[in-house]
DNA sequence: ATTTGCGTTAGAGCGCGCTCGAAGTCCTAG
DNA sequence: CTAGGACTTCGAGCGCGCTCTAACGCAAAT
């Protein structure tokens, strides 16, 4: 019955889901930001490699500044953008769009309609694959409550085919 | 406040899951399987394409059965084994892994431990994406609350910066 | 008899998101 | 003086998971 509840409890929980949100601030994007950075220390901090950085500044996404030497210096502007992009790459937002979105942010406040309802999309997006990845758990809840996993026999070829429902 | 509850209510959810399954059945495997379909009818049924059923096949996902037209014959069991495959895919399951799950089932009953032990895995691995998930969704709701979203300069460089926490 | 349609095979191609290599610059420590 | 290390640019390469093309077979419908 806990794997019921599972799936119910996690999908009530998606139903409600009217955003509000106050003192996630940090969750989101803050949490001390140093004002400036180097690339180490951002892909440290991002838990992305130097090069995907410089791959994200290529494809558009951030703008970042040079030093005296021509090294690059993450500001806390462009650091915070990076941790948005990054969030959004993790909830399945491509490349593409994630591109789209920021032409979208540069282009200036009127693009806000759009962006929001972008984010809409995407919002939904992700519920759906909340529901799907929860239907998955379930799955293999079960395989693993029944046996090893049959892979397809399911039922394991046995006698015995009926057990429960 | 909706926010704090949505991420606490989908964790909290995440938390129990014990399994136990019964009724779900038909939600995993079963669910009136015919016991022959045609490669477009199991396309049709999987929502894939027969292009990537035959890819399946030709990875050494399932084994189909031949008609005396040389056309794929998908029984019974092929097909829950598909569904299973495609679940896990969808789960987030990479081919390679499976390549080695099926097999494992393939080489006998004594290797449901390791097979197990797989699905543990992989489950504590859906386990994380849902956080992450939820946390991207907090995110996204975040930003559309307060605004089309500024993508980086977030708090949108105006003068009052601090708001809540 | 031929067209339509669904299937077959082997193998090439593609989009995505990195990931890496090569060659070079600059700074610091020994 | 030299070696190491962190950085730069540009462009090529890669792993994944399909996705598609080409050439062909068979069978029912016209």
């Amino acid at each position: 019955m806990a794997t019921e509840d599972l799936m119910t409890k996690v999908l009530d929980a998606l139903g409600d889901a009217q955003p509000t949100a106050e003192a996630i601030h940090d969750l989101t994007d803050l949490a001390e930001v140093p004002s400036s950075m180097t690339i180490a220390e951002v892909a440290d901090r991002l838990a992305l490699s130097a090069h995907t950085l410089r791959y994200y500044e290529r494809a558009g996404l951030v703008t970042v500044a040079r030093d005296s030497q021509g090294h690059r210096v993450y500001d806390a502007g462009a650091v915070r953008r990076l941790v948005f992009l990054t969030r959004m790459r993790l909830s399945g937002m491509s490349m593409r769009e994630l591109q789209h979105y920021i032409e979208l942010v540069d282009a200036g406040e009127h693009t806000v309609p759009e962006r929001t309802a972008m984010l809409a999309e995407h919002r939904a997006t992700i519920i759906r694959r909340l529901r799907e990845l929860t239907l998955s758990l379930v799955a293999v809840d079960y395989k693993i409550a029944t046996y090893g996993g049959a892979a397809g026999s399911d039922v394991e070829r046995g006698p015995s085919r009926d057990a429960a429902a």
